[in-house]
DNA sequence: CACTAATACTTAGCCGCCTAACCAAAGGCG
DNA sequence: CGCCTTTGGTTAGGCGGCTAAGTATTAGTG
């Protein structure tokens, strides 16, 4: 049977997502902390563009029965001529081996993918997409692409390789969230 | 001028986080899909970014004893004054009620917040942030503003204020992903 | 005034992410 | 050769997000 979840039109048109500069302004204020209000606007405006992204993005994906780690994984395995290791995917995906145990687990039982013991080291698997998996990549392709490019629509194609730009620089300061 | 640090050259296939231009061709020619790879490869960032940056602000709030819901709950409460129904608690944060009641579990627990029975409404409890919460959010804020303010340093204020429009306009865009 | 509908919150259960602990197999080394 | 460490994978348990269903209580209506 396949699993259909209605898909929930979230009218979340309200104010939450958005922080204001006026907002990050009275937090500061609070403190008496001398920070700039515009960084820290910055900081949480990309953190609730990307909680909402996540939202977005699980909702699309369970379109076709899937999750966002699922299709990760999927996709990525389709790029890999089909077959992977759990730890070779882990890596790729960025998520720890106990991620992809339970992202194989949920794959494997709908039949996207198999387990294969290796041939070449006995404590060892293979993730081998099966066709079903081949398959339903190959359907929801058109709309997935289609909407993708949708999103990102509304910028330019300079403003596209700005924000690239941007993005990738901000992503290297997000080390500052985590150095000790 | 496009200012490239060595983004950790990593040798094929373990490129974790960050989906390359290439990849975003490659799936596309797969399916024999006009879409414009750029324009895919710039979803594929954000989502990638966003999924980053989830992991490095729970990785940032764990350092507090909290996590990022956790922390946006006692911010939120203390931006109004310090008592907010579970229900406008969920509508501020975007997040469902049975999340908060979740996260108010929690912070229960912890001592950080009480929850009190609404003078007016039967049925209704009213979320108070605790002194030993406020205490909280009080200590953690130099840090917590600093490593904010830290990851947004490689941008000028110019470029920020770009990010902030940009980002905007690709939010708007997000809707794509969860139109009918 | 009683009955039904709407609302506030909780509970139960699923998913994906994590870490830590665990077993099994492989590798290194005396 | 046997031992010990490293590595591959799963398991167990926790968190935070969700939906759906359940329980109170309030509000609306005949």
């Amino acid at each position: 049977m396949t699993r259909h979840r209605p898909v929930h039109d979230s009218t979340q048109g309200a104010d939450h997502g958005a922080p204001t500069l006026d907002q990050a302004r009275r937090q500061l204020n609070r403190y008496g902390l001398s920070a700039d209000p515009q960084a820290v606007l910055v900081a949480a405006r990309l953190m609730a563009a990307g909680a909402r992204l996540g939202q977005a993005g699980e909702a699309h994906f369970a379109r076709f029965g899937l999750s966002t780690g699922r299709y990760r994984l999927l996709a990525d395995l389709e790029d890999h001529g089909g077959e992977k290791s759990p730890s070779q995917l882990a890596a790729s995906l960025g998520v720890s081996r106990a991620t992809v145990t339970g992202l194989v687990d949920g794959l494997e039982r709908e039949g996207l993918v198999a387990r294969r013991p290796s041939t070449e080291d006995g404590r060892g698997n293979v993730v081998v997409l099966t066709a079903l998996g081949a398959e339903r990549l190959r359907e929801l392709a058109p709309e997935h692409f289609a909407r993708m490019e949708a999103m990102v629509g509304g910028l330019t194609v300079e403003e596209r390789t700005l924000f690239l730009d941007l993005l990738a620089r901000l992503v290297e300061g997000m080390s500052a969230l985590t150095a000790d």
